[in-house]
DNA sequence: ACCTATTATTTTGCATTCATTTTTTGTCAT
DNA sequence: ATGACAAAAAATGAATGCAAAATAATAGGT
Protein backbone atom coordinates (compact mmCIF):
# COMPACT_ATOMS: atom_id res chain seq x y z
CA UNK A 1 0.00 0.00 0.00
CA UNK A 2 1.60 3.32 -0.90
CA UNK A 3 1.82 5.70 1.58
CA UNK A 4 0.68 9.35 1.13
CA UNK A 5 3.46 10.99 -0.23
CA UNK A 6 2.58 15.03 -0.83
CA UNK A 7 2.87 16.12 -3.96
CA UNK A 8 4.30 19.42 -3.60
CA UNK A 9 6.80 19.90 -6.34
CA UNK A 10 10.21 19.03 -5.05
CA UNK A 11 12.01 19.00 -8.22
CA UNK A 12 15.69 17.66 -7.46
CA UNK A 13 18.25 19.65 -9.17
CA UNK A 14 20.61 17.26 -10.43
CA UNK A 15 23.24 19.50 -10.84
CA UNK A 16 27.06 18.47 -9.99
CA UNK A 17 27.58 16.45 -6.60
CA UNK A 18 30.37 19.63 -5.50
CA UNK A 19 32.94 21.38 -6.26
CA UNK A 20 31.19 24.37 -7.06
CA UNK A 21 28.60 26.07 -5.54
CA UNK A 22 25.32 24.35 -5.15
CA UNK A 23 25.42 21.28 -3.66
CA UNK A 24 23.07 19.31 -4.55
CA UNK A 25 21.32 15.80 -4.62
CA UNK A 26 19.67 13.72 -2.45
CA UNK A 27 16.14 15.19 -0.32
CA UNK A 28 18.58 16.20 2.51
CA UNK A 29 20.56 18.30 0.11
CA UNK A 30 18.04 20.41 -1.09
CA UNK A 31 16.29 20.68 1.77
CA UNK A 32 19.67 21.88 3.14
CA UNK A 33 20.29 24.63 0.41
CA UNK A 34 16.69 25.80 0.93
CA UNK A 35 16.75 25.84 4.45
CA UNK A 36 20.23 27.68 4.75
CA UNK A 37 18.56 30.50 2.15
CA UNK A 38 15.39 30.40 4.22
CA UNK A 39 17.53 31.25 7.18
CA UNK A 40 19.90 33.74 5.85
CA UNK A 41 16.93 35.61 4.41
CA UNK A 42 15.87 36.39 7.69
CA UNK A 43 12.37 34.37 7.43
CA UNK A 44 13.22 33.57 11.58
CA UNK A 45 13.60 36.07 13.66
CA UNK A 46 17.39 36.22 15.84
CA UNK A 47 16.86 33.93 18.52
CA UNK A 48 13.18 32.37 17.92
CA UNK A 49 13.11 28.36 17.75
CA UNK A 50 13.12 26.68 14.50
CA UNK A 51 9.90 25.44 14.06
CA UNK A 52 10.46 22.27 12.83
CA UNK A 53 7.00 20.49 12.25
CA UNK A 54 6.13 23.59 10.19
CA UNK A 55 9.40 23.84 8.41
CA UNK A 56 8.26 20.14 7.35
CA UNK A 57 4.74 20.80 5.72
CA UNK A 58 6.63 24.06 4.20
CA UNK A 59 9.18 22.17 2.46
CA UNK A 60 6.70 18.92 2.15
CA UNK A 61 8.86 16.27 3.62
CA UNK A 62 9.07 14.59 6.61
CA UNK A 63 11.89 14.78 10.28
CA UNK A 64 14.97 12.98 9.21
CA UNK A 65 16.06 14.82 6.09
CA UNK A 66 14.96 18.65 7.87
CA UNK A 67 16.73 17.36 11.12
CA UNK A 68 19.66 16.44 9.05
CA UNK A 69 20.20 19.75 7.42
CA UNK A 70 19.79 21.39 10.75
CA UNK A 71 22.95 19.19 12.24
CA UNK A 72 24.78 21.09 8.98
CA UNK A 73 23.49 24.38 9.71
CA UNK A 74 24.65 24.32 13.38
CA UNK A 75 28.08 23.25 12.42
CA UNK A 76 27.83 26.09 10.26
CA UNK A 77 27.20 28.21 13.16
CA UNK A 78 24.08 29.55 11.48
CA UNK A 79 21.85 27.57 14.22
CA UNK A 80 21.97 26.95 18.00
CA UNK A 81 21.44 23.15 18.89
CA UNK A 82 19.70 23.18 22.79
CA UNK A 83 20.12 19.89 24.33
CA UNK A 84 16.20 18.39 24.54
CA UNK A 85 14.86 21.95 23.53
CA UNK A 86 15.48 22.08 19.68
CA UNK A 87 17.01 24.82 17.35
CA UNK A 88 17.19 28.14 17.34
CA UNK A 89 18.27 30.92 14.91
CA UNK A 90 22.23 31.96 16.05
CA UNK A 91 21.89 35.40 17.12
CA UNK A 92 25.17 37.56 16.58
CA UNK A 93 26.51 39.73 19.36
CA UNK A 94 28.40 42.38 18.22
CA UNK A 95 31.75 40.54 18.95
CA UNK A 96 30.63 37.82 16.83
CA UNK A 97 30.42 40.13 14.15
CA UNK A 98 33.81 41.37 14.79
CA UNK A 99 35.02 38.38 14.41
CA UNK A 100 33.43 36.94 11.88
CA UNK A 101 34.41 40.71 9.85
CA UNK A 102 38.40 39.69 10.71
CA UNK A 103 38.23 36.07 9.49
CA UNK A 104 36.73 36.89 6.58
CA UNK A 105 39.33 39.90 6.56
CA UNK A 106 42.03 37.44 7.06
CA UNK A 107 40.59 35.00 4.33
CA UNK A 108 40.12 38.07 1.41
CA UNK A 109 43.70 38.69 2.85
CA UNK A 110 45.07 35.67 2.08
CA UNK A 111 42.98 35.88 -1.19
CA UNK A 112 44.68 38.72 -2.30
CA UNK A 113 48.30 37.37 -1.37
CA UNK A 114 47.84 33.98 -3.47
CA UNK A 115 46.13 36.00 -6.44
CA UNK A 116 49.44 37.94 -6.98
CA UNK A 117 50.87 34.67 -7.58
CA UNK A 118 48.54 33.15 -10.20
CA UNK A 119 46.64 35.96 -11.75
CA UNK A 120 46.26 36.55 -15.09
CA UNK A 121 46.24 40.19 -17.11
CA UNK A 122 43.21 39.37 -18.26
CA UNK A 123 41.16 38.61 -14.82
CA UNK A 124 42.95 42.46 -14.02
CA UNK A 125 41.61 43.68 -16.62
CA UNK A 126 37.93 42.32 -15.98
CA UNK A 127 38.61 43.75 -12.16
CA UNK A 128 39.42 47.07 -13.34
CA UNK A 129 36.41 47.02 -15.89
CA UNK A 130 34.31 46.43 -12.59
CA UNK A 131 36.32 48.97 -11.00
CA UNK A 132 35.26 51.86 -13.14
CA UNK A 133 31.76 50.08 -13.30
CA UNK A 134 31.99 50.51 -9.24
CA UNK A 135 33.24 53.64 -9.92
CA UNK A 136 30.07 54.77 -11.94
CA UNK A 137 28.20 53.59 -9.72
CA UNK A 138 29.54 55.75 -6.91
CA UNK A 139 29.03 58.76 -9.31
CA UNK A 140 25.57 58.08 -9.62
CA UNK A 141 24.94 57.03 -5.86
CA UNK A 142 23.53 53.79 -6.84
CA UNK A 143 24.07 52.10 -3.43
CA UNK A 144 22.58 48.78 -4.82
CA UNK A 145 24.27 48.34 -8.18
CA UNK A 146 28.08 49.85 -5.97
CA UNK A 147 27.14 47.30 -3.49
CA UNK A 148 26.90 44.35 -5.84
CA UNK A 149 29.74 45.04 -8.24
CA UNK A 150 31.50 46.07 -4.76
CA UNK A 151 31.28 42.37 -4.00
CA UNK A 152 31.98 40.66 -7.88
CA UNK A 153 35.06 42.38 -7.11
CA UNK A 154 36.13 40.61 -4.07
CA UNK A 155 34.45 37.59 -5.28
CA UNK A 156 36.78 37.66 -8.18
CA UNK A 157 40.13 38.52 -6.11
CA UNK A 158 38.89 35.37 -4.43
CA UNK A 159 38.83 33.38 -7.38
CA UNK A 160 41.76 34.64 -8.51
CA UNK A 161 43.54 32.53 -5.51
CA UNK A 162 42.91 29.41 -7.37
CA UNK A 163 41.89 27.59 -4.16
CA UNK A 164 38.68 26.05 -3.91
CA UNK A 165 38.73 25.83 -0.49
CA UNK A 166 39.37 28.82 0.60
CA UNK A 167 36.69 29.80 -1.73
CA UNK A 168 34.30 27.35 -0.17
CA UNK A 169 35.56 28.63 3.47
CA UNK A 170 34.71 32.31 2.29
CA UNK A 171 31.30 31.29 0.72
CA UNK A 172 30.88 29.69 4.52
CA UNK A 173 31.32 32.80 6.63
CA UNK A 174 30.10 35.20 3.94
CA UNK A 175 26.80 33.72 4.59
CA UNK A 176 26.61 33.79 8.61
CA UNK A 177 27.26 37.92 8.11
CA UNK A 178 25.17 38.29 4.58
CA UNK A 179 22.04 40.02 6.50
CA UNK A 180 23.75 42.08 8.06
CA UNK A 181 26.38 42.94 5.71
CA UNK A 182 23.79 44.16 3.28
CA UNK A 183 21.72 46.11 5.96
CA UNK A 184 25.36 47.62 6.83
CA UNK A 185 25.43 48.13 3.30
CA UNK A 186 23.22 51.13 3.50
CA UNK A 187 25.11 52.90 6.56
CA UNK A 188 27.68 53.89 4.22
CA UNK A 189 27.78 57.11 4.32
CA UNK A 190 28.90 59.10 0.96
CA UNK A 191 32.54 59.60 2.99
CA UNK A 192 32.95 55.85 3.39
CA UNK A 193 32.15 55.55 -0.23
CA UNK A 194 35.10 58.06 -1.22
CA UNK A 195 37.49 56.18 1.38
CA UNK A 196 36.36 52.68 -0.17
CA UNK A 197 36.82 54.23 -3.43
CA UNK A 198 40.38 55.23 -2.52
CA UNK A 199 41.25 51.42 -1.15
CA UNK A 200 39.80 49.98 -4.01
CA UNK A 201 42.55 51.85 -6.28
CA UNK A 202 45.22 50.87 -4.31
CA UNK A 203 44.28 46.99 -4.20
CA UNK A 204 44.30 47.18 -7.63
CA UNK A 205 47.54 48.87 -7.75
CA UNK A 206 49.21 46.45 -5.50
CA UNK A 207 47.39 44.10 -7.59
CA UNK A 208 49.04 45.45 -10.80
CA UNK A 209 52.13 45.16 -9.64
CA UNK A 210 51.51 41.47 -7.82
CA UNK A 211 52.35 42.86 -4.66
CA UNK A 212 51.36 40.08 -2.37
CA UNK A 213 52.34 41.49 1.12
CA UNK A 214 51.20 44.85 0.49
CA UNK A 215 47.97 43.60 -1.43
CA UNK A 216 47.80 41.25 1.82
CA UNK A 217 47.39 44.37 4.20
CA UNK A 218 45.80 46.39 2.00
CA UNK A 219 42.90 44.25 1.89
CA UNK A 220 42.85 43.40 5.34
CA UNK A 221 42.47 47.07 6.32
CA UNK A 222 39.82 47.66 3.65
CA UNK A 223 38.13 44.67 5.22
CA UNK A 224 38.55 46.47 8.95
CA UNK A 225 36.86 49.66 7.50
CA UNK A 226 34.27 47.49 6.12
CA UNK A 227 33.43 45.93 9.92
CA UNK A 228 33.75 49.59 11.30
CA UNK A 229 31.46 51.10 9.01
CA UNK A 230 29.16 47.42 9.79
CA UNK A 231 29.30 47.66 13.58
CA UNK A 232 28.81 51.60 13.36
CA UNK A 233 26.00 50.93 11.57
CA UNK A 234 24.47 48.09 14.21
CA UNK A 235 25.02 50.56 16.82
CA UNK A 236 22.95 53.35 15.85
CA UNK A 237 20.81 52.27 12.93
CA UNK A 238 18.15 55.24 13.32
CA UNK A 239 19.40 57.27 11.22
CA UNK A 240 19.46 55.83 7.51
CA UNK A 241 16.44 55.66 5.92
CA UNK A 242 16.49 53.45 2.52
CA UNK A 243 17.77 56.29 0.46
CA UNK A 244 19.12 54.61 -2.91
CA UNK A 245 17.42 51.91 -4.66
CA UNK B 1 10.64 25.27 42.44
CA UNK B 2 10.19 25.30 38.71
CA UNK B 3 9.80 28.61 37.18
CA UNK B 4 7.19 29.67 34.71
CA UNK B 5 10.00 31.94 33.20
CA UNK B 6 11.02 30.37 30.04
CA UNK B 7 14.76 29.72 29.81
CA UNK B 8 15.74 31.84 27.68
CA UNK B 9 19.34 32.50 28.46
CA UNK B 10 22.06 30.68 26.83
CA UNK B 11 22.28 27.01 27.95
CA UNK B 12 25.53 27.40 25.38
CA UNK B 13 25.73 24.15 23.11
CA UNK B 14 28.95 25.08 21.23
CA UNK B 15 27.87 22.48 18.63
CA UNK B 16 29.59 24.70 16.04
CA UNK B 17 32.56 22.87 14.22
CA UNK B 18 34.46 22.07 17.19
CA UNK B 19 38.18 21.15 17.49
CA UNK B 20 38.54 21.08 21.23
CA UNK B 21 35.50 21.07 22.72
CA UNK B 22 35.09 17.74 24.78
CA UNK B 23 31.27 17.80 25.67
CA UNK B 24 28.12 16.50 23.82
CA UNK B 25 24.82 16.56 25.24
CA UNK B 26 23.11 14.88 22.99
CA UNK B 27 23.74 10.94 21.55
CA UNK B 28 24.05 12.71 18.25
CA UNK B 29 26.87 14.79 19.31
CA UNK B 30 28.66 12.18 21.35
CA UNK B 31 28.69 10.26 17.99
CA UNK B 32 29.83 13.16 16.11
CA UNK B 33 32.73 13.79 18.37
CA UNK B 34 33.34 9.96 18.48
CA UNK B 35 32.95 9.43 14.67
CA UNK B 36 35.20 12.25 14.10
CA UNK B 37 38.17 11.05 16.06
CA UNK B 38 37.39 7.28 14.29
CA UNK B 39 38.33 8.80 10.59
CA UNK B 40 40.87 11.27 11.60
CA UNK B 41 42.91 8.50 13.19
CA UNK B 42 42.72 6.63 9.68
CA UNK B 43 40.46 3.36 11.26
CA UNK B 44 38.80 3.69 7.49
CA UNK B 45 41.39 3.61 4.31
CA UNK B 46 41.44 6.37 2.23
CA UNK B 47 38.50 6.82 -0.26
CA UNK B 48 36.93 3.45 1.44
CA UNK B 49 33.00 2.85 2.23
CA UNK B 50 32.08 3.73 5.86
CA UNK B 51 30.36 0.83 7.27
CA UNK B 52 27.21 2.54 8.24
CA UNK B 53 25.34 -0.45 9.79
CA UNK B 54 28.65 -1.56 11.08
CA UNK B 55 29.10 1.81 13.00
CA UNK B 56 26.19 1.28 14.11
CA UNK B 57 26.77 -1.70 16.26
CA UNK B 58 29.68 -0.21 17.36
CA UNK B 59 28.58 2.57 19.21
CA UNK B 60 25.34 1.12 19.89
CA UNK B 61 23.00 3.75 18.05
CA UNK B 62 20.78 3.23 15.96
CA UNK B 63 21.13 4.46 11.92
CA UNK B 64 19.71 7.79 12.28
CA UNK B 65 22.09 9.75 14.97
CA UNK B 66 24.92 8.23 13.20
CA UNK B 67 23.42 9.61 9.66
CA UNK B 68 23.35 12.50 11.42
CA UNK B 69 26.77 13.02 12.25
CA UNK B 70 27.97 11.47 8.55
CA UNK B 71 26.27 14.85 7.03
CA UNK B 72 27.98 17.44 9.53
CA UNK B 73 31.23 15.43 9.03
CA UNK B 74 30.56 15.66 5.23
CA UNK B 75 30.10 19.37 5.72
CA UNK B 76 33.51 19.44 7.27
CA UNK B 77 35.18 17.88 4.23
CA UNK B 78 36.19 14.53 6.32
CA UNK B 79 33.94 12.35 4.13
CA UNK B 80 32.09 12.70 1.10
CA UNK B 81 28.41 11.78 0.26
CA UNK B 82 27.74 9.74 -2.89
CA UNK B 83 24.08 10.14 -4.00
CA UNK B 84 22.11 6.42 -3.40
CA UNK B 85 25.94 5.24 -2.54
CA UNK B 86 26.82 6.44 0.84
CA UNK B 87 29.69 7.51 2.92
CA UNK B 88 32.99 7.37 1.41
CA UNK B 89 36.48 8.55 3.21
CA UNK B 90 37.15 11.61 1.72
CA UNK B 91 41.00 11.34 0.09
CA UNK B 92 42.33 14.25 -0.14
CA UNK B 93 44.82 14.79 -3.51
CA UNK B 94 47.65 16.60 -3.16
CA UNK B 95 46.43 19.90 -4.48
CA UNK B 96 43.29 19.52 -1.68
CA UNK B 97 46.54 19.44 0.61
CA UNK B 98 48.01 22.15 -0.98
CA UNK B 99 44.82 24.37 -0.69
CA UNK B 100 44.53 23.27 2.80
CA UNK B 101 47.88 24.28 3.60
CA UNK B 102 47.66 27.86 1.98
CA UNK B 103 44.17 28.40 3.99
CA UNK B 104 45.93 27.25 7.77
CA UNK B 105 48.61 29.45 6.15
CA UNK B 106 46.38 32.26 6.06
CA UNK B 107 44.77 31.64 9.33
CA UNK B 108 47.99 31.62 11.00
CA UNK B 109 49.05 34.70 9.33
CA UNK B 110 45.65 36.63 10.73
CA UNK B 111 46.14 34.83 13.98
CA UNK B 112 49.31 36.81 13.87
CA UNK B 113 48.01 40.35 12.63
CA UNK B 114 45.71 40.21 15.49
CA UNK B 115 47.69 38.72 17.80
CA UNK B 116 49.82 42.00 17.59
CA UNK B 117 46.85 44.02 18.65
CA UNK B 118 45.97 42.24 22.36
CA UNK B 119 48.84 40.23 23.09
CA UNK B 120 49.79 41.02 26.26
CA UNK B 121 53.60 40.79 27.77
CA UNK B 122 53.13 37.95 29.98
CA UNK B 123 51.36 35.82 26.87
CA UNK B 124 54.98 36.62 24.72
CA UNK B 125 56.86 35.72 27.43
CA UNK B 126 54.85 32.50 27.75
CA UNK B 127 55.55 31.87 23.70
CA UNK B 128 59.50 32.45 24.52
CA UNK B 129 59.36 30.00 26.91
CA UNK B 130 57.81 27.13 24.37
CA UNK B 131 60.22 28.77 21.92
CA UNK B 132 63.17 27.95 24.31
CA UNK B 133 61.76 24.78 25.63
CA UNK B 134 61.23 23.95 21.40
CA UNK B 135 65.18 24.91 20.94
CA UNK B 136 65.79 21.98 23.59
CA UNK B 137 63.95 19.72 21.63
CA UNK B 138 65.71 20.79 18.55
CA UNK B 139 69.04 20.40 19.85
CA UNK B 140 68.25 16.67 21.50
CA UNK B 141 66.64 15.76 18.03
CA UNK B 142 63.67 15.09 20.07
CA UNK B 143 61.29 15.20 16.82
CA UNK B 144 57.82 14.27 18.96
CA UNK B 145 58.75 16.95 21.66
CA UNK B 146 59.46 19.42 18.91
CA UNK B 147 56.16 18.36 16.86
CA UNK B 148 54.68 19.29 20.02
CA UNK B 149 55.53 22.13 21.24
CA UNK B 150 55.41 23.59 17.76
CA UNK B 151 52.01 22.68 17.81
CA UNK B 152 51.79 24.49 21.20
CA UNK B 153 52.81 27.95 19.80
CA UNK B 154 51.33 28.16 17.32
CA UNK B 155 47.72 27.51 19.12
CA UNK B 156 48.91 30.29 21.42
CA UNK B 157 49.43 32.73 19.02
CA UNK B 158 45.95 31.79 17.45
CA UNK B 159 44.58 32.27 21.22
CA UNK B 160 46.18 35.41 21.46
CA UNK B 161 44.36 36.86 18.39
CA UNK B 162 41.39 36.87 20.83
CA UNK B 163 38.98 35.50 18.39
CA UNK B 164 36.82 32.52 18.73
CA UNK B 165 35.39 32.35 15.41
CA UNK B 166 39.03 32.04 14.32
CA UNK B 167 39.81 29.37 16.37
CA UNK B 168 37.05 27.34 15.73
CA UNK B 169 37.85 27.79 11.91
CA UNK B 170 41.69 26.64 12.32
CA UNK B 171 40.63 23.94 14.70
CA UNK B 172 38.65 22.39 12.12
CA UNK B 173 40.64 23.26 8.93
CA UNK B 174 43.66 21.12 11.67
CA UNK B 175 41.69 18.33 12.14
CA UNK B 176 41.14 17.72 8.21
CA UNK B 177 45.21 17.56 7.81
CA UNK B 178 45.76 16.14 11.02
CA UNK B 179 47.06 12.70 9.88
CA UNK B 180 49.25 13.99 7.09
CA UNK B 181 50.58 17.43 8.80
CA UNK B 182 51.67 14.50 11.93
CA UNK B 183 53.16 11.96 9.44
CA UNK B 184 54.48 14.57 7.44
CA UNK B 185 56.42 15.40 10.53
CA UNK B 186 58.67 13.16 10.18
CA UNK B 187 59.53 13.76 6.87
CA UNK B 188 60.90 17.13 8.21
CA UNK B 189 64.89 16.72 7.41
CA UNK B 190 67.18 18.25 10.23
CA UNK B 191 67.94 20.98 7.33
CA UNK B 192 64.23 22.09 7.69
CA UNK B 193 64.64 21.93 11.13
CA UNK B 194 67.04 24.84 11.83
CA UNK B 195 65.17 26.85 9.02
CA UNK B 196 61.64 26.20 11.20
CA UNK B 197 63.82 27.18 14.07
CA UNK B 198 65.20 30.48 12.67
CA UNK B 199 61.85 31.04 11.24
CA UNK B 200 60.26 31.02 14.50
CA UNK B 201 62.61 33.37 16.18
CA UNK B 202 61.72 35.82 13.63
CA UNK B 203 58.22 35.43 14.50
CA UNK B 204 59.22 36.20 18.22
CA UNK B 205 61.06 38.77 16.95
CA UNK B 206 58.15 40.86 15.31
CA UNK B 207 55.30 39.41 18.41
CA UNK B 208 57.71 41.58 20.60
CA UNK B 209 57.26 44.35 18.31
CA UNK B 210 53.61 44.06 17.71
CA UNK B 211 54.93 44.38 14.09
CA UNK B 212 51.52 42.93 12.51
CA UNK B 213 52.04 43.48 8.70
CA UNK B 214 55.80 41.84 9.09
CA UNK B 215 54.30 38.91 11.39
CA UNK B 216 51.81 38.46 9.02
CA UNK B 217 54.46 37.95 6.23
CA UNK B 218 56.58 36.02 8.29
CA UNK B 219 53.81 33.36 9.62
CA UNK B 220 52.41 33.27 6.03
CA UNK B 221 56.16 32.34 4.90
CA UNK B 222 56.62 30.20 7.73
CA UNK B 223 53.41 28.12 6.87
CA UNK B 224 54.28 27.76 3.14
CA UNK B 225 57.63 26.26 3.75
CA UNK B 226 56.07 23.40 5.88
CA UNK B 227 53.47 23.11 3.39
CA UNK B 228 56.15 22.15 0.72
CA UNK B 229 58.07 20.08 3.68
CA UNK B 230 54.69 18.13 3.78
CA UNK B 231 54.12 17.85 0.06
CA UNK B 232 57.48 16.75 -0.62
CA UNK B 233 56.89 14.15 1.99
CA UNK B 234 54.17 12.98 0.57
CA UNK B 235 55.63 12.67 -2.98
CA UNK B 236 58.25 10.42 -1.78
CA UNK B 237 57.43 8.79 1.47
CA UNK B 238 59.72 5.56 0.85
CA UNK B 239 63.38 7.24 2.12
CA UNK B 240 62.45 8.13 5.71
CA UNK B 241 61.95 5.50 8.18
CA UNK B 242 60.40 5.89 11.89
CA UNK B 243 63.69 7.28 12.73
CA UNK B 244 63.91 9.56 15.72
CA UNK B 245 61.40 8.43 18.67
C1' DA C 1 -6.83 37.34 42.75
C1' DC C 2 -1.90 35.33 42.67
C1' DC C 3 1.36 31.87 42.91
C1' DT C 4 2.36 26.94 42.95
C1' DA C 5 1.53 22.08 41.93
C1' DT C 6 -0.48 18.81 38.73
C1' DT C 7 -2.02 17.25 34.43
C1' DA C 8 -2.44 17.51 29.34
C1' DT C 9 -0.38 18.67 25.02
C1' DT C 10 3.30 19.43 22.16
C1' DT C 11 7.99 18.76 20.91
C1' DT C 12 12.17 16.41 20.76
C1' DG C 13 15.39 12.49 20.05
C1' DC C 14 16.04 8.25 18.57
C1' DA C 15 14.54 3.60 16.84
C1' DT C 16 12.16 1.23 13.54
C1' DT C 17 10.01 0.43 9.20
C1' DC C 18 9.41 0.87 4.19
C1' DA C 19 10.31 1.79 -0.62
C1' DT C 20 14.27 2.25 -3.93
C1' DT C 21 18.46 1.82 -5.52
C1' DT C 22 22.71 -0.51 -5.72
C1' DT C 23 25.54 -4.43 -5.34
C1' DT C 24 26.16 -9.17 -5.29
C1' DT C 25 25.07 -13.73 -6.68
C1' DG C 26 23.50 -17.16 -9.77
C1' DT C 27 22.14 -18.74 -14.39
C1' DC C 28 22.39 -19.17 -19.13
C1' DA C 29 24.01 -18.29 -23.85
C1' DT C 30 27.95 -17.66 -26.82
C1' DA D 1 35.57 -20.39 -19.79
C1' DT D 2 33.82 -15.69 -20.30
C1' DG D 3 30.39 -12.34 -20.60
C1' DA D 4 25.55 -10.76 -20.31
C1' DC D 5 21.46 -10.90 -18.08
C1' DA D 6 18.25 -11.71 -14.17
C1' DA D 7 17.13 -12.57 -9.50
C1' DA D 8 18.47 -12.16 -4.62
C1' DA D 9 20.57 -9.71 -1.06
C1' DA D 10 22.12 -5.72 1.03
C1' DA D 11 22.42 -0.94 1.65
C1' DT D 12 20.64 3.61 1.24
C1' DG D 13 17.29 7.45 1.87
C1' DA D 14 13.36 8.92 3.85
C1' DA D 15 8.85 8.27 6.64
C1' DT D 16 6.74 6.85 10.61
C1' DG D 17 6.36 5.34 15.48
C1' DC D 18 7.34 5.74 20.27
C1' DA D 19 9.31 7.02 24.85
C1' DA D 20 11.12 10.90 27.33
C1' DA D 21 11.45 15.65 27.99
C1' DA D 22 9.77 20.25 27.73
C1' DT D 23 6.06 23.52 27.26
C1' DA D 24 1.37 24.81 27.92
C1' DA D 25 -2.87 24.51 30.34
C1' DT D 26 -5.51 23.62 34.36
C1' DA D 27 -6.63 23.09 39.10
C1' DG D 28 -5.70 23.92 43.91
C1' DG D 29 -3.99 26.42 48.01
C1' DT D 30 -3.08 30.74 50.51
Amino acid sequence: MKSTIPDDGVPITPSATNGGDREAASLHGEVLLRLRDYVVEGNIPDGARVPERQLCEMFGISRTPLREALKVLASEGLIELLPNRGARIRQLSQRDLEELFDVMAGLESLAGRLACEAITDEEITAIEQLHYEMYGRYLHRDMHGYFQTNQRIHESIVAAARNETLKTAYANFAGRIRRVRYSANFARKRQRWAEAMREHEAILDALRRRAASELSDILFQHLRNKRMAAIEHLTEPQEDAPAAL
